[in-house]
DNA sequence: ACCCTGGCAGAAATCGATTTCACCGTCAAG
DNA sequence: CTTGACGGTGAAATCGATTTCTGCCAGGGT
């Protein structure tokens, strides 16, 4: 790890001078020229640590997400990389696992460590990005806005979305539709569910009925056993609406294993299914722009560093409703 | 931002002493006392860019992974977080895309940012490991190993498992076995890949054939376009081998469409269909065990980075032969 | 002949936390 | 009563790159 003072030795010059020919500031051409050569003779790689502590910030953004494994957040993360790259910046993706505790330590270490910025998909409802405004630290908030904070956001209509999707199901003239929802902490989760609620109601929510209501966590596996769980009931759901994709393919699977696919059964999924369409069976497919959700919120982080200063926007991205199968 | 001198001056102290409370040495209680109280009253967070300079290391270890869309990928990532948070690290994902460009970037920076060490599934074969090693930054290879360095190293028997996978297709008495494997610069591509000529040629690999090979991106897309181009041949093949579950998706796509998903075609598939299992079609399934790539890789990691110095070793662990629907 | 301008380059301050070194008391042992 | 040990503390050096500040020198204008 040589640093640039022994590139200054070895190139006969002052480390002013090899860090000008690195930032490309007026050095002869027979110096700068020297101090390439040193530089490469010693594999010269200037110390990221220490640029950072002297500028008070890197070229670096966080990108704080629940979950890696759903498909939803990779594409996400897929869209903010793409437009972080082409303007230099560099993203490292941080998964909190839906874990508050963990969601706080990487904040604090993007603060600390002083990132650019900071993209975040809050795990439940309320995180602390205290800390990262009070610094006054680039934060865009997306698919979930954190409530009581004013931050830019990105997001989708999930009520609407929810209501389509279930609204389909209506038309087809099912007659008890079950919804299975993200965890009620989570504002995706619960719009979404609100959304089934205006449509199985037909707009009249005095006649709610959470009966057919379920919470479960955006996972594969808590999908199929809100799915077994409304199947049990003594007069189960003809019908289902699911939330996320990884959960409609737990609910999926347990429908296979009952013989119970649709079209027996209806079912409408929000969210894409990126390995399921093989299967030639009629769903419902709230499309969901997850790459553009990344690319419209790296824009907006890349126009608040750049010193943006106007005042949180929020952007809310279409989503598409298809029919497959 | 406050700094360690500012919560010092409201203590009434020395920076020192501010240092020491905060990493445990011998304080009077008073003064400790009053330091914590500043340090709250200020919202003080040690800039972890100064630490890191000053001790020229960090507790974050870089996760290098070459598509994070990728099931298999993201899966190995959980593990390896499971074990690097429960020793006190982070980790950040690095996603290189395939890009032998973006991956030198990543690398430079885990270089260049101190940080405790690097596990890196390698994009392409021949990664520039050269820099990292020099420096006696700790590397783990994970999942593919690259050429001509040396270093620890967790894989899985790629080509036993196309072997065994693609022989439960011969005994099925399919006469036309295809393969959808890889990048050819890839070595699990090709490993897998041999293991298929192994068993269709019945060992005998002067027979060999490649016909029925084709090498894809490891993508969805690209397992559908590899399938229908197999398809489009004057004969075609009646049962095919697929190297990864991504392009398997893709493959299955175009088998469904084509009505000819199994058990019209036999299709063998290297890696877990984590969203698949819905449909009752008969798959054999090579279960790649991605999340103890991950913990066992993390796990020889901080060995070396608690300055174990035995020469580099290489894990394979088993993958699993089932068989679904 | 003198001054001014401008390009180039080095010395030194700076970013913020850690740690060595030195110093001061205090208390116990000799 | 002296000496040694030890806990507590601050001053200052250190990590490595950036950036002012300053000075040198050459060339052109008057």
């Amino acid at each position: 790890m040589p640093t640039i003072y022994e590139v200054a030795a070895a190139a006969g010059v002052s480390p002013a001078t090899v860090s000008r020919v690195f930032n490309g500031a007026n050095v002869s051409p027979e110096k700068a020229e020297a101090v390439r050569k040193a530089a490469k003779a010693l594999a010269f790689t200037p110390s990221r640590t220490a640029r950072t502590l002297r500028l008070q910030s890197s070229e670096v953004i966080a990108l704080v997400i629940p979950d890696i494994e759903n498909p939803f957040f990779t594409a996400l993360a897929r869209g903010v990389e793409d437009v972080a790259h082409a303007a230099g910046y560099s993203v490292v993706l941080c998964n909190t696992d839906e874990d508050h505790e963990k969601e706080l330590r990487y904040l604090d270490i993007a603060l600390s460590a002083t990132m650019a910025g900071v993209i975040i998909a809050a795990a439940g409802g309320d995180s602390d990005l205290s800390g990262l405004l009070a610094r006054r630290c680039p934060v865009v908030a997306v698919d979930r806005s954190p409530h009581g904070v004013d931050v830019d956001a990105v997001t989708v209509d999930n009520r609407a979305g929810g209501r389509a999707a279930t609204q389909t199901l209506v038309e087809q003239g099912f007659q008890r539709i079950a919804c299975i929802t993200g965890p009620s902490d989570v504002e995706t989760a619960t719009q979404r569910a609100d959304g089934w609620r205006d449509a199985v109601t037909g707009g009249r929510p005095a006649e709610a009925d959470d009966h057919y209501l379920r919470f479960a966590d955006f996972r594969g596996d808590g999908g199929a056993a809100a799915m077994s769980e409304l199947l049990a009931l003594p007069e189960p759901p003809d019908a289902v609406f699911v939330a996320n994709s990884l959960m409609s393919a737990g609910a999926l699977r347990v429908l296979s294993e009952q013989g119970r696919l649709p079209p027996a059964t209806g079912v409408a999924v929000f969210g894409d299914l990126p390995f399921l369409p093989l299967a030639p069976i009629p769903i419902t497919v709230v499309h969901m722009p997850a790459r553009h959700l990344g690319i419209t919120a790296a824009k907006l982080l890349l126009e608040r560093i750049g010193g943006d200063d106007q005042p949180a926007r929020t952007i809310v991205l279409r989503n598409q409703l298809t029919r497959v199968g």
